[in-house]
DNA sequence: GCTTGCACCTGACGCGACGTCAGGTTGTAG
DNA sequence: CTACAACCTGACGTCGCGTCAGGTGCAAGC
């Protein structure tokens, strides 16, 4: 415990995991890696520590914690001059963009739980989640684009008109819906980029239910769409015969 | 492009791995580990996939892209009778439980963010993360201790009678502070279960600024607090000499 | 038929942050 | 002096691929 030479405390590797709730492979890997210098050795080549050792691998710790690489937390201890502030703006930026991935994600897990809780086939809920994680890549890579507010706009448009007609009384196969459920097939259609098993998907969704979050649109209203659409002839979508998906 | 048997569409590797978005490594990777059935090949050993690959890699895609691991997805994808809905309640839960640990870490990154744009010395800026860092292990892992509710009232109480002591115009220094100051520091010194290097880095934080999600002190607060502390006769808070760290 | 050149093949190593053996050595308490 | 725990090194495994390296297949133009 006490250094015969200097008279200082000292820790063994294993006290030194203990104090700072690391594991021993973890304090070798430190080493290995260069993050923790190279304690002195026992004539049997054991390490022993010291306090300074101690305080580096408590902030180690912290800092690890928040999610940095040992990388990024070894140029953060030994590099005066630099980082710091960059590497933690840097993280704090991809928390946050985690955390936002992350909350659509749990949007998404929700419905599919409780669509596995009420539906009872696999493959149905397999194909919603395959709807949803289609529209939020598509949604997300098409949100980029130049038209998209103009769409999304045009989409609540559609869907104030529609519920209109709903609370009007309309039947779904009167004129108006379906003037209105065939331009919301073809805004599908040009938004699924043609491909038929986003479409597929799509019309999964919407015989199920659509998650709230994506444009306002009511279970009700989006079953009132989907009679309006039932009462649609039927269109050729995609060039007949092409048998499933296909780059544009 | 048709194969001449069955005169059905087939697709080679590479333009399965566009279609899918996915990388010809990754569609090796999967066939490797067992997620995707060995095609058929050519008399070249070249793979030929057809439509119930292209399906079955579009459902892969989106479990993956859910978070699932490739063993799951497999068990989900072979496994009729089976897993679905408890796989995904369990990775529901993960990811709730990922998203709350997130949220904290936000506020930390937050706090240590403002901190070092103020703040120009790394080492002060480290030392904050470390106690903040410390207050939250410390803080779920008392958390379920038994006497946890009861601490965290008298926590409260105890601020809620600075404070009225702060609003009655009394000194830091008057007898009144002193005392609630000295059965804060002893909380404090219990918290931190003995340990100086806890206790230093919560100093540092009352210092600087304090988590306003802690217990709903302000910064006023704990201003009042720390000059009410600093009136105190110095105790020791410690058995002398102990160097540093210790386990209890 | 021959060449060109892209697409494809297998095999292997790398990443990040360690966990987990295996097989041998050291330190210390009794 | 002898147990026996603690320590040592080295190596392989994890997870989901990326990235070469060195060789082969396929389709098209000449």
């Amino acid at each position: 415990m006490k250094d015969r030479a200097t008279g200082r405390r000292h820790w063994r590797i294993g006290e030194l995991a203990e104090a700072t709730g690391l594991t021993v492979r973890t304090l070798h890997h430190y080493e290995h890696i260069g993050l923790l210098a190279p304690a002195p050795r026992t004539e049997g080549r054991q390490r022993r520590y010291d306090a300074r050792d101690v305080r580096r691998l408590y902030r180690i710790r912290a800092l690890r914690d928040l999610g940095l690489s040992l990388a990024d937390i070894r140029s953060m201890l030994d590099d005066h001059r630099a980082a710091l502030v960059d590497v933690l703006r840097a993280h704090r930026a991809r928390v946050a963009a985690e955390l936002e991935r992350l909350g659509r994600l749990q949007t998404l897990l929700d419905h599919a739980c409780t669509q596995a809780d009420r539906d009872l086939d696999p493959e149905d809920v397999i194909a919603t989640i395959e709807a949803m994680s289609r529209v939020m890549r598509h949604g997300s890579a098409r949100r980029n684009g130049p038209a998209s507010k103009d769409a999304e706009a045009r989409w609540r448009e559609l869907g104030a008109a529609l519920q209109a007609c709903m609370k009007a009384g309309e039947a779904p196969s009167a004129p108006r819906p379906r003037a209105l459920a065939r331009e919301a097939l073809a805004r599908i259609v040009e938004f699924s980029g043609g491909d038929r098993a986003t479409m597929e998907a799509l019309a999964h969704l919407r015989r199920l239910e659509f998650p709230k979050d994506l444009a306002g649109w009511s279970p009700a209203l989006m079953r009132y769409l989907d009679q309006a659409m039932a009462s649609l002839p039927k269109t050729r979508r995609a060039p007949a015969g092409r048998p499933s998906q296909e780059e544009p």
